[in-house]
DNA sequence: GCCTGAAAGTAACGCGAGTTACTAAGCTTA
DNA sequence: TAAGCTTAGTAACTCGCGTTACTTTCAGGC
């Protein structure tokens, strides 16, 4: 019968600050043991008795830990932060999703850092610095660098002083490990599809040539043509900016290139945008989708693809697979895990609707 | 030339914990009088040459406040929590951004924490309380709380614990400050828009009629026909599914119903998914847009509104500013003012397009 | 020549925890 | 019965910084 009646006159807890000081005296036990159990440390030996009468005080009080002090005590903050140009421009948003449930799920918070930086190097490298530096000041463990489009960065120098994994880019200077779509695989599957579906003749819609997506995208066209036999045929590529307007220009070349005989019977789009407009100009001529032309898009923008009738069948970039896996790699680079160049590719789902 | 040389190699910096202590031995003055000085503390009297003393000292050793630690002395954080579903929705991500931009541009860090909960006391509450749990475990200093439709909810208890406000929602019991769009306005605009237009008979594309989105926007719709001396024809209003589908579904209801001569010149839909579907329903009865039908819309989903051909004139949503003045008003209640239920309209403004 | 007041700092305590080294009591075992 | 080992717990130091109260020096003023 150990039982201690404390002083305190019970619920009357403080509406700010109970510390560890109060609930230690509530069970009438030292700071330290309170400290031990909380932590579950097996190592020290507290008795189940005052196990219990802990636990008892802690609820009573409502004692609240401090993340703050604990992070000062024990040296480890349990945060992580990611620097970002797609608070500017979402279109990856689900990058910041994928990471910050992965965070949470393993009990760390996502401290998220705008970077207006445009280009690689670009005019606000003082402004991504500086974001840079604000989260070290919070004792960030790790370092996500995220893009909204795939390319190849610079990193500001203070990031190599934790842990820094970069997402949906890679580092210029080769020294830090990235995680990035597998195109080549994207497209790849996509042709891979409007050929298991009796197509042969593909019409392809460009990007921009010179950025890593079209590159790997293309790149995989080739290959599942090749697989086939077949030989991509410069006629049925055509270019255009990355909008709808782009898309619908494009399609408009290869359709109008062919007498109705000859027309390809299928269309791979290298984005959802240019697929709308590339739907405008294959509904304007009387055709359709897929009856006449299947179509088949990429990146998977929710709002385009679901939403466009009939529905865009595209493959979809794994945004959120490639944040979780940021927050993963990281993870294993803070427990200890050597820092690599190693870069990541992340698979990129074929999403069936019904345009093909 | 006090020029007091260290017997510290210079550039040494070491990797991990460069402190105020260091930086005072280093300049040959008190930690206090780095304090103050980095403080900027007018009330105590530094001299300015050992102010410059110090400011190289910080240069020197590349000193970086522990910002968990200041926090911890001063018994404030300047860390915001924001708990919300828009994490696993990200429908109305721009709420985040919002905050997120005012919060850094004010110095201080949003801490993100998700909550699933679909209804309002929905079966996840539990987790949604372990989320504020959380957040005040870090010392957040106030709560956003914000939802992806607006709607009214209910708030864990121990968000009364911190300055609270509601963004997109409102709180059922009539407790806490909130911000809201104003849908009364929107729907007013929208409708002056057309009548301005000439269009005097306007079908109506209408949500659930239960939600306040849906509520307020048809009295905004019945307001402006009131300013024009008109009514609104319930057999011009048709509800449908929130979709493309629905809307599709709907606008074909209102199209078929009147002979080509009486039909509405323009459609008013509620959301931009349907005005998507509308557009469809048009096109199929080669009409054009806005030729003979004019179109406008509702929430400026980017992806639809920007993309649709012709582009969609629509009412916008103002998620940005709802986060930024969330983050504001959050401001103001944490530096003391009272925190009443007041609800702060938004204005959602006219974006203007090529569909009218 | 002594007192006063401003200027320029500094010592020491507290914030809320984690952690190490040490003590005191009870139980074995030779 | 004394030495030795558990068991149960505590005192004291540390983390990096804000803050209050106190000290020291020096210039003026009477």
């Amino acid at each position: 019968m150990a039982k201690t009646t404390s002083p305190d006159k019970p619920g009357t807890a403080r509406q700010r600050g109970v510390t560890m000081n109060d609930v230690a005296r509530h069970a009438g036990v030292s700071r330290t043991a309170v400290s031990f159990v909380l932590n579950n440390r097996e190592d020290a030996s507290i008795s189940e008795e005052t196990r219990v009468r802990i636990a008892e005080a802690v609820q009573a009080l409502g004692y609240r830990p401090n993340a703050g002090a604990r992070a000062l005590a024990s040296q480890r903050s349990d945060w992580y932060g990611i620097v970002t140009e797609i608070v500017t421009a979402p279109f990856a948003v689900d990058i910041i999703k994928g990471a910050q449930d992965q965070a949470w799920s393993d009990g760390r918070f996502l401290l998220i850092a705008p970077s207006d930086q445009g280009d690689a190097a670009g005019p606000n490298q003082g402004m991504e610095d500086a974001a840079v530096e604000k989260l070290l000041e919070q004792r960030v463990e790790g370092l996500l660098y995220a893009a909204t489009h795939h390319r190849g960065v610079h990193v500001p120098r203070s990031a190599h002083e934790v842990p820094t994994v970069l997402v949906n880019c890679f580092d210029l200077d080769g020294k830090l490990p990235s995680i990035v779509p597998d195109e080549r695989a994207g497209g790849r599957v996509a042709v891979k599809r409007l050929l298991t579906a009796g197509h042969t003749k593909i019409g392809v819609i460009n990007l921009d040539p010179r950025i890593p997506a079209a590159v790997g995208r293309l790149q995989g066209v080739r290959e599942a043509l090749a697989d086939a036999g077949l030989e991509l045929d410069p006629e049925l590529v055509a270019a255009g900016y990355a909008t709808a307007d782009g898309g619908y220009d494009a399609a408009c070349q290869i359709l109008d290139r062919y007498p109705a005989k000859d027309r390809p019977t299928a269309l791979f789009c290298l984005n959802d945008r240019m697929a709308m407009g590339a739907y405008d100009a294959i509904k304007e001529r009387g055709l359709a989708i897929p009856g006449d032309i299947a179509v088949i898009g990429f990146d998977n923008q929710e709002l385009i693809a679901a939403y466009l009738r009939p529905k865009l069948t595209t493959v979809a970039l794994p945004f959120e697979k490639m944040g979780a896996l940021g927050v993963q790699t990281l993870a294993a680079l803070t427990a200890g895990q050597p820092i690599t160049a190693n870069q990541q590719l992340v698979d990129c789902p074929l999403l069936e609707r019904s345009s093909v």
